[in-house]
DNA sequence: TGGAATGGGTATTTACAATACCTATTAGCA
DNA sequence: TGCTAATAGGTATTGTAAATACCCATTCCA
């Protein structure tokens, strides 16, 4: 049972941005802050963007954006829309007649259900819930600059 | 979000043999019946033979058979087996240390929790539940062997 | 109008699941 | 009690798709 990495980063990345909802991150910043390369994560803004989860904008200054409070995201929803077209077992994807025993297989409701399960304990909480506060200095050390 | 076709395939044998659970099956018998590669079962077998879900027996006659009475197996339990060493996202794996924001990471316990949400809805069922009838010749028609 | 940022296509790499091959071991039988 | 047939089980190879890199068009701000 595994989730794909480019569902991992997008989650790192809105929780990123739910932590400092007020501005816009561009991807650079985000790649460095991640450890990742920019053009991957672009991918994942792009995808983001088009489902209406962020706003983004071009040019200078641009960057992206929650397009709605985080509150407001349910984490199923998310990983919902990261993993899509992620079939739980093969005969669940688009194409998936190859299956020999598709009318006597009692399994897949069992896995559907288990699915939904695991979704619906998700959605117990929003992106709010895990957001990244930014980083914090330890208080009461002082932080001598280099 | 995905299941390897490894814990796919050995769902399926095992639902063969619970269907007919007095009999040994030999890997060659699964793989047709299956349609898969012997050598691709016979590795999925071991695995389930060294848990103790199976016993088997090598020399002419031999093959694969439940250890226990299909109705003891909870499917939870057999997902846990089968994708044993697949973890959830990369930091979950047993080198996943790479993570920059460890410390502050409140996603790890949303999924954890969810994995296990996950699990218990499948443990809810049994392999007897699922258990795969053999090939049933439709009631009223005389099937004729070429 | 130039620089900074995203959009989005294509190409490449790489990791690991999936498969094939080969040897060791066992049970039945002559 | 050796011989044969069948399986277990280990090792090597292949294949596929995720992950990554690269490039250029497009857009916006100063």
């Amino acid at each position: 049972m595994r989730l794909t990495s480019f569902t991992d980063f997008g989650l790192r990345m809105l929780m990123r941005m739910a932590g400092d909802p007020s501005r816009a991150f561009s991807s650079a910043e985000l790649a460095a802050d991640l450890g990742l390369s920019r053009n991957h994560l672009a991918k994942i803004i792009q995808h983001l963007a088009r489902a209406g989860l962020i706003d983004t904008w071009r040019g200078g200054g641009g960057g992206a954006m929650l397009a709605r409070s985080a509150a407001e995201i349910r984490l199923g929803q998310i990983i919902r829309l990261l993993e899509e077209g992620q079939p739980l077992v093969e005969c669940f994807g688009t194409e998936g007649g190859t299956c020999s025993i598709e009318a006597r297989c009692r399994l897949k409701t069992r896995l559907r259900s288990a699915e939904a399960a695991f979704l619906a304990d998700l959605d117990r909480s929003t992106l709010a819930d895990i957001a990244l506060a930014p980083q914090e200095k330890s208080a009461g050390t002082l932080v001598v600059p280099q």
